[in-house]
DNA sequence: ATAAATTGTTAGTCTTGCCTAACTATACTA
DNA sequence: TAGTATAGTTAGGCAAGACTAACAATTTAT
């Protein structure tokens, strides 16, 4: 089993991933907070462990192995930032830091009672999905609010950057999910 | 704040303690399953922090801001447990390896609503009294079942060796506390 | 009281995951 | 296309926390 330092690389991986499938060391090295050869040193482990494919000075992929185990480190995330928020009253706010320590723990009857007492959701309060028990992730398909002229009657479905800052000053304008 | 590994040093610290103020190394490897040399490095290490007062070839004690940092850490460990037993369904033998990680969770706010949500318990599932806010444990004063003879009447109030093995066992018999 | 057994300590090594310094490859730009 | 800027890599080091091997102190037993 990859430990927690892995197991954020392989978070951070997904993400970047997402945006565009080429990767680069500089750009995980930003993500994480670290420098560009700690990251090329934990890159070369991960391409020997198989979560992602790896040749000197090309761009990084990850497997499908890879891409299955990140949605299973972020299904634990999603389970309980939501179960934070639901069943102990905590903040949207202040949910995501605490998410990143409890995804880490070592107990598939631990998150298999959460994803139940929650009713086996299907989105986490940010508006993302929940990857399913395989790490498969449902990508919903919505459209940024960039792209709609003003005066236009929208949805807020999800949130692409959910910092701390910007979930309070969304808090501030009583903006949540389903506002139109 | 100490490491997780040091605070595991600390929880082992204190329940050696318990039995006896005076602790040795070894007792220390032992509880935590690393070699003595190891325990030895740790051990310089928290006297240095002021948690243990320490001389070379002379039995280890803890400090008062020991004991109590210890408490915390009981505290939160069985505050996760309980909350594991009661809101989350979790069986009494399964909860104690988990809550063995959530104890390590870096966030004053998760643990107080844990607590709340609770209705602020005073004792685990396992009948062991939770220590309060500042680390400072109310010890119960109850007599262990192989003091009686056979034929007493007694109530079950707390168990003192709480093993997955011996937990299942009493679920066999199914004794609980408040048996009779 | 001395030998043997136990406990404690020191020294040195290993792994993980981070760092800086220095070097190399690729990309951009004049 | 040369020349610089950026990105990637290698080498070597450090801290935490574990280990083994070897030695020293203390306790126990004869």
């Amino acid at each position: 089993m990859a430990s927690q330092t892995k197991e954020n690389y392989l978070k951070a991986l997904y993400f970047l991933g997402r945006k565009s499938p080429d990767i680069s060391v500089k750009d995980i090295a930003e993500h994480l907070d670290v420098r560009m050869p700690s990251a090329n040193h934990m890159i070369k482990k991960l391409a020997d462990e198989g979560w992602i494919k790896y040749k000197k000075y090309k761009p990084i992929r990850m497997t499908e192995t890879g891409v299955r185990k990140a949605g299973l480190i972020i299904r634990k995330h999603r389970l309980t930032e939501i179960y934070l928020v639901e069943k102990m009253g905590l903040g949207w706010e202040e949910v995501h830091d605490i998410a990143e320590q409890i995804e880490h723990v070592k107990s598939d009857r631990f998150f298999e009672r959460m994803d139940e007492v929650l009713g086996n959701p299907s989105h986490d309060p940010h508006g993302s999905p929940i990857p399913d028990k395989e790490g498969v992730i449902e990508h919903d398909d919505y459209v940024p609010l960039s792209e709609f002229s003003s005066g236009s009657v929208v949805e807020v479905k999800a949130l692409n950057h959910a910092t701390d800052d910007f979930l309070l000053y969304l808090n501030e304008l009583s903006i949540s999910l389903g506002t139109q």
